[in-house]
DNA sequence: ACCGACCGACTGACTGGTCGGTTTGGTAGC
DNA sequence: GCTACCAAACCGACCAGTCAGTCGGTCGGT
């Protein structure tokens, strides 16, 4: 069929940078600027300099495609959280790393954020479908750290998975505000405030810096 | 020009529905169903039993419809917010007043919560520049309620404005997930949770209920 | 007779996707 | 080492559908 997204396949060619990612990486880029919708496919082969052809051996279609980059820019964030997580043992810390890493990612990758915030919104079911699968599995990671908090702390009456889906709520609307009216600015300036209220809501009261 | 949002009028005719009426209240159901790109004007005008003459008649554009729905549902939203809030009067009371009654309007009312967070996205300049008005508007009235508290209660390091954004984020996105996957069922399960974590978050511990 | 409100057939621009054709690189046969 | 061959990769002109917006026209009230 195609060069199919079995995940993560670029060996099509041994060596460098492909065609299909030269598209993806044009793909990611106009995506993110424009929203699927605005982006039309030639856009998307002039930034790759490729062509049509190319772009339809590799993909079925611009929904398809779109698709792909969202997965791929999900993986990559995923993949980021639970490296900073491994790196730390003591339970809050580990929540901490969790959150604060997605923040970072997002701040310092404004791509990903766009694409998986806002312009990857707002579209047919396949889209919404997409950013839930990323939402949960974020969410799904952190409900995990939590547990592993609570439990010792003992809270029963919170629910785990509302906390977890509430704070990744915060923190993509503080990343949005950014990136839609620059406001904080520098961002850094929100991390402790952030960063305040996640501990404070558990009663874990101030921790130490990383 | 046209019959102009300035806000809210409706007198073109005194008395009741207007054909301006039916094309907002079709325009509301069908944007906030499928999206703004999705939507073609000849469906709004099958579901409003008018024109696509007199659509273009009250409205300069497809892009001017939308933007005046969203205000229209934008107002709702925060009117009844400061309503609610007008009738409590201990600032912790206040600040758990907006919160929960956004949640509420938000749940209450899918076609409000879908087209402003969700179906309102991804779109061009004007749009997106219309859910970060509304989103202002509603993060200052939480801001002036959260000083009030945190001036009581000595919070010097806490951005009130960022904690204002995170706490609408995290709403959001518990609304967000119910409305895309029916959880938590019913939503109402959420309330206490949501609730703990705000108030544990600004050291008010638990409060009365409402 | 005039006008504001309303109607809906039509058009022009745009753009996803196709398809016939060309290039490229590997390989089998000699 | 050379040629013939093949398939995978690549190319871009073109097609066909869609849809926002237009415009000439109707109609009822004053």
């Amino acid at each position: 069929m195609y060069a199919e997204n079995l995940s993560e396949i670029n060996w099509t060619m041994n060596q460098g940078i492909t065609t299909r990612d030269k598209i993806m990486e044009a793909a990611e880029s106009v995506f993110s600027q424009k929203g699927y919708y605005e982006t039309a496919v030639d856009e998307i082969v002039k930034q790759s300099s490729t062509s049509k052809g190319s772009v339809y051996f590799h993909f079925p279609s611009k929904e398809n495609l779109f698709l792909a980059v969202m997965d791929h820019l999900g993986n990559r964030l995923i993949r980021r959280v639970e490296h900073a997580i491994d790196r730390q043992s003591r339970p809050s810390e580990r929540l901490e790393t969790a959150l604060m890493t997605t923040l970072e990612t997002l701040t310092k990758h404004k791509t990903i954020a766009k694409l998986l915030l806002i312009k990857g919104y707002s579209m047919g079911e396949s889209f919404s479908r997409k950013r839930q699968e990323i939402f949960l599995r974020l969410a799904a990671l952190i409900k995990v750290l939590l547990d592993d908090i609570t439990v010792s702390k003992q809270r029963g009456e919170m629910n785990a998975e509302v906390a977890a889906y509430a704070w990744l709520g915060a923190i993509s609307e503080i990343v949005v505000q950014w990136i839609e009216n620059g406001k904080p600015h520098p961002v850094l300036e929100a991390f402790p405030t952030l960063r305040a209220l996640i501990f404070r809501s558990l009663d874990l009261g101030e921790q130490v810096q990383v």
